[in-house]
DNA sequence: CGTTAGCACTTGGGTTAAGAGAGTGCTAAC
DNA sequence: GTTAGCACTCTCTTAACCCAAGTGCTAACG
């Protein structure tokens, strides 16, 4: 069925009206204060055929009315007027940017930190996976104790596994040896490559074979989404929102939000081909906290992916705000990357 | 004033009583469960009494009694009864540590969640400062485009800095010399020394001054705390006790508990000659949430800081269990370390 | 003089009733 | 199709009330 024209007006109002004033909204004000035209009680046959359509539910006969879950996704797909971030705003974003960050870890932290502060909202944000970065640099430090430091440098990040135990015989002479065949072996490749030589190396290694074990075991699971690239930001915020008013809401909140785990599933899309994804109530996803929703954009530069970002809110979401924001992000951090790139081949070109 | 046997013994059950069950106690429930010989008129007595001397409030003329701060001091100084854990608790506590665990971070990260979950309290630490830490290696990695990276590693952990730019025409044989030369000068000294080689330092290095001013700031950096050095586990351990029913509650605790720096200074116990410190309510110390308290415990062995854990929960905390656990904790990480420091001394006898 | 029984007093919590306010649904008229 | 009018429903607030719990005080007891 074909919604009038009025219809998505009214239903339109009754979404920027509750999502501002967290009040259910009645007949007599839409007919008020927005659509003078027309009397509330036509605006209420027009709310009683929405509500019939599966956009509207009232807690009470008599308290006026709220906007379902598919109200909000409609909204977010058809009536929402995105608007552009203030000055302001823009400015915070760019000076946020501005500073030079080295690694990526640095800034998932700053991005969460932006989204947090600009959308009023908690952040929550996943690294990309070091999946297909190239190794920079890789290297066996010995530190005595029979144990030796793997330290790995893709293009975007430092990479460091927990020691790795050495035999007690081997000489640091040899150690040294090892670390410049694995060097030779394993710079300019992939992360993900690191098992296609795995058989060579254990072959070159007859000596060794252990030591070797445990480095491509290493190397292996930084192909695995780690603990360290999920990052939290203003868990607070959400007491700036009156629907945490209930220790309820507080608890399934928190629960979620405590576990880096829980917030890796909340926040992987599983989508990759969307950009900006919407995840409303328990409904869409059963690890979103109930009256919540998760509103997360994949960000990719240069062909690269930049990770997933997003916050986590009440259903009653900002959601213009929230998405414009998360656009500017994405814009902003893609000029960062572009301009180093720039850099890059300037420095390349002297 | 001296306080009587009885009026101790009284004191005593309420503290107990309270913890136990968060409700007020009152002078029936005393006499009829615990002093069957005496009235619960004259307890009646006792408990004016004790209300006079500033251990006992009243919420309201008949609601019973409930412990002050000074009563729960008292209570954790003279009066409670330390038990033992339990054979499972020992085992749980015994078994987290069992693994070998390379560095502090991780051993952090695992003492925490053991307190937390044998205590039911959200805990939290801050690590060693490295600061008196030796230097077992440090090594600069050219990493191209560039940029090097500052690897330092001590006897117990892993320290890593952004990366260190480098001046565009610096070979990487310059790079590795350079390192080299670093690793001569700064093993097998203090992280606090660092400064002292600074003229040194620079004295050496004319052509590459800048690259060995940065080094020497990244060393000088490790002497104050760092953000990873502090730890949180279990922050929605929280809503297990009745006093968080209260959002007002939750949200003090909340916004604390969300900021590294907060708990920084938190457990930053001030006083390094207690080994159990207690905090009780805001009026002991202002970066407690209202209606909280901290108990922190700082580790040593074998002449070396391993930190400060603790608990952060309600006042109405049962100190007992909290002491008890972290008594323990810190002899199961006592022995850790010296089992360790054997191994070590029977690899080198060997 | 400490202890105790008895009793009046205070207070919070729970229940009920009434009334106001807000909003709707429906009907009939335009 | 739109609108005015009105009855109906439901929540929220207030007040009155009683009950249960616990205390403080007094007077009597050993």
């Amino acid at each position: 069925m074909k919604m009038s024209d009025r219809k998505r007006k009214i239903l339109q109002i009754v979404v920027d009206e509750y999502i501002n004033t967290a009040v259910p909204v009645s007949s007599k004000s839409i007919a008020e204060k927005h659509l003078t035209k027309i009397s509330s009680a036509t605006v209420r046959n027009e709310l009683a055929s929405l509500e019939e359509l599966g956009y509207l539910t009232q807690f009470h006969t008599s308290g006026g009315r709220v906007p379902s879950p598919q109200a909000y996704r409609f909204y977010i797909e058809e009536l929402m007027q995105k608007g552009d971030l203030s000055e302001r705003d823009l400015d915070y974003i760019h000076e946020a940017f501005s500073h030079k960050s080295n690694d990526v870890e640095h800034l998932i932290k700053d991005v969460t930190k932006v989204i947090s502060e600009l959308t009023d909202y908690t952040s929550v944000a996943i690294g990309p996976h070091a999946d297909g970065e190239r190794i920079r640099s890789i290297s066996l430090l010995p530190c005595g104790d029979g144990r030796a430091l793997l330290v790995i440098v893709t293009g975007e990040r430092i990479l460091r596994d927990s020691f790795i135990d050495v035999p007690d015989g081997m000489p640091d002479e040899d150690l040294s040896n090892a670390s410049h065949v694995i060097s030779k072996l394993f710079e300019g490749k992939r992360l993900s490559e690191a098992k296609d030589v795995e058989e060579q190396v254990l072959a070159e290694f007859g000596q060794y074979r252990q030591v070797m074990r445990e480095v491509i075991d290493a190397l292996k699971s930084y192909t695995r989404p780690r603990e360290e690239d999920v990052v939290l930001s203003g868990p607070d915020k959400i007491f700036n929102h009156p629907e945490f008013e209930d220790v309820e809401n507080v608890k399934n909140f928190l629960t979620v939000i405590s576990s880096k785990d829980k917030i890796a599933e909340l926040i992987d899309s599983g989508d990759d081909e969307i950009q900006i994804n919407v995840k409303i109530g328990s409904c869409d996803d059963k690890d979103v906290p109930d009256d919540c929703s998760v509103v997360t954009a994949t960000y990719s530069a240069g062909g690269k992916s930049l990770g997933t970002y997003g916050v986590i809110g009440p259903i009653r979401m900002d959601y213009t705000k929230v998405i414009t924001v998360l656009e500017n992000v994405g814009k902003a951090l893609e000029g960062l990357v572009n301009n180093k790139k720039k850099e890059k081949d300037k420095d390349k070109d002297e």
